[in-house]
DNA sequence: TGAACATATGAACACTCATTCACTTGTTCA
DNA sequence: TGAACAAGTGAATGAGTGTTCATATGTTCA
């Protein structure tokens, strides 16, 4: 058993080597990760979910989200651009405003899923 | 149109009443949006992540996963910490060590959904 | 052009969180 | 029982984050 994962707890690793080398092997690499951690990171976050099921109904502009949420302009539009960095709303501009919707359909599926979870 | 969503944004909300309406009524109540992401959030963690992929393969004791991550024993046993508050992994002590697994298959279809979406 | 409106944005602040460190708890076995 | 091992935990710390405030950008219309 090589000793480049043993850090510091035990003396040995007991998993079984296969085990150890298909873990090694499923993992996704650095990038995928990131990219990962960074998508569920956004949904962790009462306001950015609560956006994302007013644009369940409807495009809508800042203004009537904010309005609607009960939050300021700037702290909807911060958390628009949040959403919008990982692809999950986008954005229309129509004179002044500004309308976003959902980029996408995965992002009503990932939320049913955590509902699911959630509620047992 | 009541004025009671209107903070200091706009003077009046454009969109439909109607569509205000359906949104009040989907949006979810505050402790089950808080559930939901709080297990957004443990999702949000790279190092959770890694500890769920190890499990997918098999249950583990908490040794290993710190050796096969790189990671101390105490950091691995905080986060498994997390990860059974939000009933995603389960444990099973034998002796001296403690096996933990997957606690249902959720787990699997929103990090699936999750990669979708991430790669496009 | 200039006033009014809708949105975007940078800095600051308060708050949260992941890891580390030191230590405790729980178990085995000689 | 006591030494050795595996895991759990509280406090501290440094990094990251959501909101606010002030202001900038972009658009319309008179």
């Amino acid at each position: 058993m090589e000793d480049r994962y043993n850090v510091e707890c035990c003396d040995f690793i007991h998993a079984h080597e296969d085990v150890v080398e298909k873990v090694r092997q499923e993992l996704p690499g650095e990038d995928t990760l990131y990219d990962l951690t960074e998508l569920f990171r956004i949904f962790g976050d009462s306001t950015r979910v609560r956006i994302l099921y007013v644009l369940f109904e409807s495009e809508m502009c800042v203004c009537d989200i904010a309005a609607l949420l009960g939050m300021t302009q700037s702290a909807i539009s911060h958390q628009l651009r949040a959403l919008k960095n990982v692809r999950l709303v986008k954005s229309r501009r129509e004179g002044r405003t500004v309308f976003y919707s959902l980029a996408d359909d995965h992002v009503k599926t990932i939320i049913d899923q955590g509902l699911e979870h959630v509620r047992e």
